[in-house]
DNA sequence: TTTTGAGTTGTTCGA
DNA sequence: GTCGAACAACTCAAA
């Protein structure tokens, strides 16, 4: 006796390590579904970069399954709809998916089973997007943890994360439902075609995923403790979108890491730094399941009072990397040409738009939504918050990153900026970081004209410092 | 309940 | 050039 079931495609668009997935081709055929629906989430709904990073990953998926002479269902709109009539039309008796995370994840899934049990279908939910699930980590007193250490070594104190499964050996229906082409979802840009090139940069998909994975681990990881920081240099994973689609899991990142670590035990330390990221990918997510005002209000209610600043001249200024401090200008434009930024610089750009300009936090979170390949919910959100201080285990405020100390502390060689700055890129580094302190001959010879090739500075560091440090004295005495 | 130790990623200043 | 201290209390987590 077998019966179809419905394995339905969120963000774990991949074949291995699918728990729910093994479970639904134990009953018989499967019919894979994806569910393109783009109001889910309100201002959360997917963004730019990330729609034209799910075009590739969809077709990849899609090829996965039709080498198993399989194919992938797509349909648009709401999901509890798409399944529920889905179902009807395939007569399939059961809708299996992996838990997601985000504050409408739950409330959708329960109304999911409610609409599908009426029509005698059961539904069944499987982990896999997270090592650990946020109902199993939990402080002493049973609440959710707040610091990341104690999170971490309480998740380390954990049974391990389960080995990931195989491809289950799949069987699928006789007769295939109607499906949408990928192609009229449109997720690539047109006019303009902002994306230009970036087949070249990056391979969506499983295999994809896999083979990152493995050339970080096999040629990166042990320079990752200290080279991590330089954006110039290619010691960090570039796995973030990966993860964030679900092309990967956390649990196979988190074995192959263990199986390095054992075959180059001298590489543990590296390791496990590399692995603690992965621990905030995990904090991250927790958190916004357990506090899911997360993404849109502050975690520390005292910063609802902040003074922040609307500039939007500024803020356009930063979003264009025109801000005349060459190390946050190349991470805006590393991220606007390529839809990443290296960790380092994400750091450097969110304090300048915080501090230095005193903007939102949530004016940079929705910026790099729709930048960003790797835009995840709960990793943007509470980032943005460490950064503004206003987070879980934030930033002290008076930690207002200087954007050419962290040029030139790490970005020494200046590869990383000229190559997205090039306008400044003739200049020596000794002011590469800081031309409006280079002499007018030095300017000459290297082509800048300040104010009209490269702008001058939009506020003055020690001036915007100083404001920032005056904007949080505000908060100081605030009573709740 | 109270106490105690600790907390991702920095900067500036003065010796 | 290098080093340590101050920055500012505050909240969290565990004993």
């Amino acid at each position: 006796m077998s019966d179809t079931s419905i394995f339905w495609f969120r963000h774990d668009l991949r074949l291995t390590d699918l728990p729910g997935l093994v479970a639904a081709a134990q009953r018989g055929p499967v019919i894979p579904v994806f569910i393109f629906d783009d109001r889910l989430g309100g201002d959360w709904a997917i963004g730019g970069a990330s729609r034209w990073w799910l075009h590739y990953s969809l077709a990849s998926l899609e090829s996965s399954l039709k080498q198993r002479n399989g194919r992938l269902v797509i349909r648009t709109g709401d999901s509890v709809t798409a399944l529920a009539t889905l179902a009807e039309e395939t007569g399939a008796t059961s809708v299996f998916c992996s838990r997601q995370y985000q504050p409408w994840a739950d409330p959708q899934e329960r109304q999911l089973k409610t609409t599908l049990e009426r029509q005698g279908v059961t539904f069944k939910r499987y982990p896999g997007t997270l090592l650990f699930e946020p109902e199993a980590i939990t402080t002493g007193g049973g609440t959710p943890f707040k610091v990341f250490t104690p999170f971490w070594r309480a998740c380390l104190k954990q049974p391990e994360p389960s080995f990931p499964v195989d491809v289950p050996k799949l069987q699928f229906p006789e007769q295939w439902p109607t499906s949408v082409a990928l192609e009229e979802l449109a997720l690539r840009p047109t006019a303009p075609n902002w994306a230009e090139g970036w087949e070249a940069l990056w391979r969506p998909g499983e295999q994809g995923a896999g083979d990152a994975l493995a050339a970080f681990l096999q040629a990166r990881v042990q320079h990752y403790g200290e080279g991590r920081d330089f954006p110039g240099e290619p010691n960090t994973s570039r796995l973030s979108p990966y993860l964030k689609f679900g092309e990967i899991s956390p649990r196979q990142v988190w074995w192959a890491a263990q199986e390095k670590r054992r075959a180059a035990p001298e590489n543990a330390s590296a390791i496990d730094k590399f692995l603690s990221e992965i621990g905030w990918r995990e904090f991250c997510n927790h958190l916004v399941s357990q506090f899911p005002a997360m993404p849109d209000s502050a975690f520390n209610p005292k910063f609802e009072h902040f003074p922040w600043a609307t500039d939007r001249e500024k803020l356009r200024a930063w979003q264009r990397g025109q801000t005349g401090y060459p190390i946050v200008d190349a991470g805006m434009r590393e991220l606007w040409q390529t839809g990443f930024m290296h960790n380092r610089v994400r750091m450097v750009v969110a304090s300048f738009l915080t501090k230095h300009l005193l903007s939102h936090w949530r004016e940079g979170e929705l910026w790099f939504w729709d930048c960003l390949l790797d835009a995840d919910l709960a990793s943007n959100a509470c980032s943005w918050q460490w950064v503004g201080g206003s987070g879980a285990d934030a930033s002290p405020y008076f930690r207002i990153f200087n954007p050419v100390a962290q040029g030139e502390k790490f970005d020494k060689d200046g590869s990383y900026t000229r190559r997205w700055v090039p306008e400044v890129a003739d200049l020596p580094d000794k002011y590469l970081h800081k031309p409006w302190e280079a002499p007018p001959l030095v300017l000459q010879s290297a082509g800048v004209t300040l104010g009209s090739s490269y702008p001058r500075p939009i506020v003055d560091h020690k001036t915007a410092r100083e404001a920032a440090l005056a904007a949080y004295g505000t908060l100081k005495n605030l009573a709740l």
